[in-house]
DNA sequence: ATAAACCCTGAAGTTAGCTATAGGGTCAAG
DNA sequence: CTTGACCCTATAGCTAACTTCAGGGTTTAT
């Protein structure tokens, strides 16, 4: 399969496929006579193990990491996958928890605003961000 | 005052303070003779007001827009501002909600996990992220 | 008077994760 | 046998919000 091939499969594209090879997510394919990368079905398990892994949050260095566990997978532990992931979840509850705080802040602030069609000249909001008075 | 004096009163650095007036967000100051900047006591909201609206989320591009409200604000209604604020509060809700199904999914797929000290030959996690096994 | 500490400009570098461009070779159909 | 779709490389550009660098002037303290 060609890369274009492999590109409608799993929906990445090209460029981007290109792109995870030479970050060395993905190893590099054999290539035919005339130089274009021939991909084997296998290659789909890495482009969607990179694509889940980054859409439960973890980065491209993440997933380079994770994927090189999983092609020695033998070699590692469950222990070890499973603490990359827990630091992950908390990862995640912390941002979760920053934008709480953001929300609650930005709540607070907002309220205070009558919201009405008058001049913003005394609007609490602005008041608010410009440090002080009330 | 001097910019390093300005820098330490509100703690943004020196080089900062320079980007925030080369992207429009703060005005110049006058100079004193030999070119250095002077600001005033005034310079100091502008910079709280920056802080203070990054603080809940606002990209300094937002800054710039709420700033230039700011300073013509008795042009301005308290309407347009809340409307900025309840846009940014659904903003950020957004995206806790998708931080939230980021960790829901994480979650699920961590717990199928044993985390023992064996060979992660048949991880859970990495099986679900390779996309299909049990 | 000289050295440290401060200030200036303009341009380039940083991180992340792509996306686009330039310039060229290859393959399948009509 | 040529046209269009596809492939290749290397390099540059994109967004955001800075940070660093190179090269040079100023102020202040000793
Ligand atoms: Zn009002
Ligand atoms: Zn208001
Ligand atoms: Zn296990
Ligand atoms: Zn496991």
């Amino acid at each position: 399969m060609r890369i274009g091939e492999l590109s409608k499969q799993c929906g990445i594209p090209v460029e981007t496929i290109r792109y995870y090879e030479k970050e060395g997510l993905i190893p590099a394919p054999p290539r035919s006579a005339s130089g274009y990368r021939e991909y084997s079905k296998a290659s789909m398990s890495f482009l969607s193990f990179i694509q889940s892994a980054k859409a439960v949050g973890f980065s491209l260095k993440e997933c380079r990491n994770l994927l090189s566990i999983f092609v020695t997978r033998d070699a590692h532990t469950c222990a070890e996958v499973k603490d990359l992931s827990e630091q992950k979840l908390e990862d995640l509850q912390t941002q979760m928890q920053a934008l709480a705080n953001m929300h609650q802040t930005l709540k607070a602030i907002s309220d205070a605003c009558c919201g009405g069609d008058e001049s913003a000249a005394n609007c609490a909001i602005l008041n608010k961000f410009e440090g002080s008075e009330t």
